[in-house]
DNA sequence: AAATTTCTGCAAAACAGTTGCAAAAGCCAG
DNA sequence: CTGGCTTTTGCAACTGTTTTGCAGAAATTT
């Protein structure tokens, strides 16, 4: 059954795997994009807003997934190893200005090499996109 | 007179060069790094917030100045035309996590080329890069 | 100088994110 | 299975930043 595959996620990574807690991960793989801690409280209108934080928070610690600022004033979420391109540890991002929607686009190639300030330590690199998609950009 | 050099630059792009926006547009290049409106606020004690975020968001619509979010929860604005790399079109930054602030690095070599999707109208790319500066790092 | 437009400061609203606390749910030993 | 302990959840309130309404000040035009 597909729970247990949630199940298995979450066990995997030292969680608990809570009734909230699988319905929010279930939610998350349904989205299919990165979304935002608010665009999940309106899709599960039975669950607080604390508790989806908490559980982001906590996704997010185990490295089950990442997040980033897009400019749209509101912080996105996605899975870690993007299910879209398995492998790629940098993720690159488009963010539509008018609907703040955010797509997953494949990591550049090649992969660029920046350089950092002197004894600057890098933990996550983000690629952000901003422009406007293909729905907004008709009217 | 150094004046005359910003009130060419508000002029040249349409911005009418009344006294506190040459002292901000002066300001942000005494700076020399990406800030936060919340850092020129406590920069120049005299003028409101409001006033500077008005200044800012104009500058950003003339394209003087461009803003994104690293992750420290506040906007960043640095000018459009990096003044460190003239020329470059896109900019990388690095943020540190513990302090929050922000260093300009040159834009990475090759400039990356990324699949967007299908009928987004790119505007804008930026590079944000998320670590420990090296200050906060000895601690 | 009067009329009109633009800009500024103040106060307060809007907004996303975050936390404290008590009740509920889950877990475990007996 | 039951009581006691731990973890999780919902509610409400709070934080910190961004944004807006409005009236007076400043600048510009007539």
């Amino acid at each position: 059954m597909e729970t247990n595959k949630h199940e298995f996620i979450l066990q995997h990574h030292g969680i608990r795997p809570t009734a909230v807690r699988l319905l929010i991960i279930k939610g998350i793989e349904e989205f299919g994009a990165p979304f935002s801690l608010e665009e999940l409280y309106i899709h599960f209108a039975t669950v607080d807003r604390s508790t989806i934080f908490r559980a982001l928070t906590l996704f997010e610690e185990k490295h089950i997934l990442h997040s980033f600022e897009d400019g749209s004033g509101k912080r996105k979420y996605c899975f870690s190893q993007s299910h879209q391109h398995p492998g790629s540890t940098h993720h690159a991002h488009a963010t539509c200005r008018i609907c703040g929607r955010t797509f997953c686009v494949p990591a550049p190639h090649p992969l660029p090499v920046v350089d950092t300030p002197a004894g600057f330590n890098v933990e996550s690199v983000d690629f952000i996109i901003s422009g406007v998609c293909s729905l907004c950009h008709k009217h």
